[in-house]
DNA sequence: TCGGTCGCCGAAAAGGTTTTCAGAAACGTA
DNA sequence: TACGTTTCTGAAAACCTTTTCGGCGACCGA
């Protein structure tokens, strides 16, 4: 008798065995009160015996909860969704909920697809993650359950969406370079159009005007999330502005070129200038050189809390707005005090 | 009326509307023969009226398929489950089959309880992805449905596992380098432990000594799946035989390693030295500089094939044994013609 | 007009579980 | 002994769909 053959082994096989009926074995296996203790002894020992499972489909049908919640993604990487599933998974327990993964690879109608099959599957709740950290549009309010947002947000503020503080990461990221003694700071970041772009120039600029400093090189480097920016606007920063003792990257990829610019010109990283990332794109962050310091996104946390506000919302505690969630700095090699 | 505001219409709801039995309704909306085109019409237009959507529990319970499928992972960063999950949600079609994704993190009791909880929500199959290409333990020959080991073989020949051909794409990267006019390569790589390393040293080899030639630096260079490593190796490998003219990376994180390094050195990459990593992790190969040719695993075919097995196995017809899936080279810029 | 065919429809069972409610058994009390 | 309580058990309905099979009406040929 191995792992699981359950073929088709169903309570009345387990009813049979014990001698009981299927409702006594039933309420013996649930805990119900009004069952003997002998009599229950007895169910379990026949369920163990044949390792019996109950048929989560029937009781789906009865019960009205499939156990189920879908996580709708267009994030092709995986790099957002899959923190985000594991924190879920964590939160719900995975013996009580499984969750289906879709990847609508940012197609609309794939999307949509992705939508009826797992309602007709009776999931009792959807976790949409967005590819990018902006507004997306809503699935609609008319839903048979209940819905949240994680990442990026939904554009009906009757949604609940649970974001990253952008802000706030910006805030963290220049504050540090500040208590290591930098005033010098640049920030190169990606394409404005991406409002976490917007936002954590925001927060960094907010952050050095209440110390009364401005960015080094003038003004925000936008350009795109790539090394390659990284690299290309590292040069005309350093051609512009010799001094700076400190970049603030936009993204961990973007950091990666910077780094690599700053080795090629024998600028000694942290000793002359820190360099910071954003995201804690493990891969990217950990092997660089020297190690980058970063602000992790703390996505699993993102993805414990998008269940138990989903968990809320399926016992009928819906909440709506917009939820920011706090970021927080990884310090590794790539910053340090100044002397 | 919005996207899908079926909350609890059923086929009866549908049926009533329509002015037929359920049973009619059933076969009209499943394209039965017995069915007038007529009344046929009148259930469809009474189905998309209320939106329904029939209910795949009820339909599972009956049909004993749920058209489900687990994918049961260890790979933390879903960097090789995710193209898989494309794959093979392209191969089912995804308004056929869901998939559950659930990630065990390398844990064998957290492995043994998604089992349950997979089995008990009656997937019709399984596809079981491994962290590393190494034989991995079988989850036993009695389970009551057909498994499919994608990524890491499973240690029971009689298990059906698809796996990458490492072999063969040891030989495809020296063969390009070969053709390149490369005669002087280099063979810096991970993990000895890694059945990986082996494999595609050994390709390698076997290319290398077609031709009569043996590598560059006199062995292999293990060490560790790092880009640390790949910057140690180089540097070594340089000292040791400055006069090689390629390097076969074992992972394009090895390869960035050495590319960092050959840079420092003011060696031209590929006029001097040519490069090739392994694995076409996207963020790593197409951001290096120069975009890294690497060998790509074809992850994406690989799900889309365990799908399709996993299909024939749940029609009865099951193989077993070690399938080798062919990886293909994608050329960049890090290796190019000498002259 | 009548018997036979054929095409279409509906009643009912099945699938595995939970839950309600009625009934049986055991016991105490008068 | 008769009756009321309490405790436990089991029959049956419900969840929603699919499928089998019997039946009804219409049409055809005689």
């Amino acid at each position: 008798m191995g792992a699981a053959a359950n073929r088709a082994v169903t309570l009345r096989d387990v009813a049979r065995l014990a001698g009981v009926s299927v409702a006594t074995a039933s309420k013996a296996l649930n805990g119900q009160p009004q069952v003997r203790a002998e009599t229950r002894a007895r169910v379990v020992k026949a369920a163990e015996q044949l390792s019996f499972s109950p048929n989560t489909l029937a009781q789906g049908l009865i019960t009205q909860r499939s156990g189920t919640v879908g996580l709708l993604t267009s994030d092709l990487e995986g790099r957002f969704s899959i923190p985000i599933l594991m924190g879920a998974e964590d939160a719900f327990g995975s013996d009580q909920t499984s969750v289906f993964l879709c990847d609508a690879r940012g197609d609309a109608i794939r999307e949509k697809h992705h939508l009826r099959a797992l309602l007709s599957r009776r999931v009792d709740g959807l976790i949409v993650v967005g590819a990018r950290p902006d507004t997306r549009p809503s699935l609609g309010r008319d839903l048979p359950v209940p819905v949240i947002y994680a990442y990026a947000p939904s554009d009906d503020p009757a949604d609940l969406s649970l974001v990253t503080d952008n802000v706030g990461g910006g805030r963290l990221a220049v504050d540090h370079l500040l208590r290591c003694g930098r005033r010098r700071i640049a920030h190169i970041t990606g394409d404005p159009g991406y409002g976490a772009a917007q936002d954590r120039a925001r927060g960094a600029l907010d952050r050095l005007a209440e110390e009364g400093l401005s960015l080094a090189g003038g003004e925000v480097w936008f350009g795109m999330w790539s090394e390659a920016w990284g690299r290309g606007a590292t040069r005309m920063l350093l051609d512009r502005c010799p001094d700076v003792d400190a970049i603030f990257a936009g993204s961990d990829e973007i950091a990666r070129g910077v780094l690599d610019v700053l080795h090629e010109e024998r600028i000694d990283v942290p000793r002359q200038v820190a360099v910071i990332g954003f995201d804690n794109w493990q891969v990217l962050a950990a092997n660089a050189r020297p190690p980058l310091t970063t602000v992790d996104l703390n996505l699993e946390q993102l993805g414990r809390t998008a269940a138990q506000r989903l968990s809320a919302a399926m016992d009928g505690t819906l909440s709506s707005g917009v939820e920011t969630l706090p970021v927080r700095l990884l310090t590794r090699e790539s910053t340090a005090p100044l002397r």
